[in-house]
DNA sequence: CGCCGGTTTGAGTCCATTCAAGAGGAGTGG
DNA sequence: CCACTCCTCTTGAATGGACTCAAACCGGCG
């Protein structure tokens, strides 16, 4: 890493580097890629869905959610982002937003042109397979929501999101997976999970009830790590954090 | 396109020319790669979930899909593929499979070692932007899955299944998207919605009195599109067929 | 002919929803 | 400092869409 004060775009070397180890040049050129910064605040929209995107977005600080709506406005999160995120890669790389990307709490993101990403994925090719890896385990990760969703009851997806949110925390520095803020409100979470929020109201308060979890304002501590992996059927094999080497190419 | 008879590999050709125009020498070295070419007979596993991923495989032939299971062995269809689909793209880039891929029908299929992908990729970056996109894509399928099963009604739900099979089908030139053979059960097909095999039964028969399709065995006709993809919510923009030029980069 | 996987149908149940109303907290302005 | 608003959270009661359990049907095939 460059030796001296955090440069902005760190947040994106740091992310990369989770799926390949990057030298000296490589870290360099990613840390040199121009950019915008902007700040946002709670609902602000990075990209709206049906817009051309025409530069990827990358979250600095705060947090981002992807949605979706149905014809009568029901709302489905079918993805939840944190510092160092690459966000809008997808809709960028695919130039039509299929979906919006919107913040969740203020935050701070950088704006990079399109074609620069690309240059760059090309010219440092284990960049570009960084990049690529990371646009795979958020499809990872949509898949094992697909399951949630679809297969588990309603206390099993939230004790499930929860155990994502923390380990994901953790992995980035952002904090300890079991005592976290949480910065998604009920209809959120109930949006996130295709439940109502009334319905996850109740859960959330069966969770508590049952041990697993304690909720003060906004902040979620969790009573017994294990129970509620287990509640939730939680595996973090989806969000292909231990790469063992074998798999790193070149 | 190389003008003899078809190659093994051009079903690849003509998905990533969906992406992207590719030139002679592309397309070429596209049809160059090594393969290892199988029949699979329903059921049998391309990828099994936790497995090392160190091939890619090209359907040639036949359907395919994805799925995941929960502890207690219910299961969730996260996708189905067709000819020329890259089926195993995901998985063997990230190296552990985080989920399972198996032949849906009788299918040809296309064994290629991931490091010769990549290498390909860099090689030809068009090549490789084509590739990265057809990852994209199917992710984008994932989130409009999300939304369906997350916010729609039964009905709904397998109504968009319906119209997207058939807009895939003709785009690959495989069929009429307002007639052809289906060739998934109803169980699968609860699977890959969220619902179980009862009530998807109940809900064909409910499209099928309100004229919305007919049924035969193992194949379906829309009656009529338009009321099919209202009742669905079918907007094909999430399939990024109609890319304009303008976003093709290079 | 009889098995077997898939489809169909019925009846009863339940998880999650809807509708509705009240409580708590943060921010604003008089 | 209190009144007022807005948003989120909470709780209750009634409803309903989808599920479960169970049995019958059907067509293909050995």
């Amino acid at each position: 890493m460059l030796g001296d004060r955090r440069p902005p775009l760190a947040p994106m070397v740091r992310k990369l580097m989770l799926w390949k180890k990057l030298s000296t040049d490589e870290q360099e050129a990613v840390l040199l890629l121009p950019y915008r910064l902007a700040r946002l605040e709670p609902g602000d929209y990075i990209i709206k869905e049906g817009a051309l995107a025409e530069q990827s977005c990358l979250l600095l600080s705060g947090f981002a959610y992807r949605q979706k709506l149905t014809q009568d406005g029901a709302r489905s999160i079918s993805a939840i982002h944190m510092k160092g995120d690459i966000v809008d890669l997808q809709n960028a790389l695919l130039g039509c937003a299929d979906h919006s990307v919107q913040a969740l709490t203020t935050a701070d993101v950088a704006f990079i042109p399109r074609d620069v990403i690309v240059e760059l994925a090309f010219r440092f090719p284990r960049v570009g397979l960084a990049m690529w890896y990371d646009t795979l385990v958020d499809a990872s990760i949509f898949r094992e929501w697909i399951l949630n969703i679809a297969r588990r009851d309603a206390q099993a997806r939230i004790a499930h999101l929860i155990c994502e949110f923390g380990v994901r925390l953790e992995t980035l520095g952002l904090g300890d997976r079991s005592s976290y803020e949480f910065p998604m409100t009920q209809e959120q979470l109930a949006d996130a999970t295709g439940l109502t929020s009334v319905h996850v109201n109740r859960s959330l308060k069966e969770l508590e009830l049952r041990g697993l979890i304690t909720r003060t304002v906004r902040y979620l501590v969790v009573g017994d790590w294990a129970k509620l992996q287990r509640a939730g059927e939680f595996d973090d094999a989806y969000l292909h954090l231990r790469r063992s080497e074998t798999f790193m190419l070149n």
